[in-house]
DNA sequence: CTGAATCCAGATGGATACTG
DNA sequence: CAGTATCCATCTGGATTCAG
């Protein structure tokens, strides 16, 4: 019996670390952010992901993209242009991601309803 | 036409804010241990999951606990006992997020795979 | 246009000690 | 047991400037 509850214990830790692990890419003020505006239009470039995403800047937007890159979720492509730009978008991997990101919006405005929105409806809007 | 896409980024904006919000609540080092600890149990007290969650000090168990309350996703409950414990257990609205936390631990065993998997799959185990 | 570099304030979080 | 209080190092991220 001992054995079973420590197995469980055990299955209970590694799912928390995957989920931890999850996380840590996906943490970071931005990073869903970025995500969804290159997912949204499939291929975007680095100002007008700037400009999708009120109020970040560009040395964060620089940051977010490159770890996300590092993490095999986005792929960046410079483009021969003239001036050069720079068109970002979701790698495969990444893309897997879209399950996670349309549950969270869901869940997201449920739970902005139950926080604010019995008193203040008119914020969700 | 304009109208058609200007009406396609406002839904854009607001999608991203709903994740936002979503991340908001979620975000926090432990946060997400600490609920999938709660829900995994469903009753859990305070040093239990302080043992549960490898590295986290009471003082960020404290305070990511009460920031979950406060968002109505926990329930605190004082036992009498001597000396007293504490039970943590999960509101209606946190049992919602089972959904997410799953995807997040699949997705995150995936990811893990896919980044560390292929050179050293030993550290999955 | 797409960043990188620098500076700097404020937030985050660990260690430790203490309380009811 | 379940926190709180304090100190302090580190991290985060904004503003600005510079470069290819």
């Amino acid at each position: 019996m001992k054995c079973v509850i420590a197995e469980f214990q055990q299955e209970q830790k590694k799912r928390m670390r995957a989920v931890q692990d999850s996380m840590d890419v996906l943490n970071g003020k931005w990073k869903i952010s970025i995500i969804s505006s290159i997912c949204c239009y499939k291929k975007r470039r680095f100002s007008d992901i700037l400009n999708d995403i009120e109020g970040i800047s560009n040395r964060m937007l620089s940051k977010e993209l490159k770890e996300l890159e590092i993490n095999q979720l986005v792929k960046r492509t410079v483009l021969d242009t003239q001036p050069i730009s720079v068109q970002y978008e979701l790698t495969e991997h990444g893309d897997t991601l879209q399950t996670i990101i349309s549950n969270l919006t869901d869940w997201g405005i449920v739970h902005r309803k139950k926080i604010v929105g019995e008193k203040c409806p008119v914020l969700i809007g």
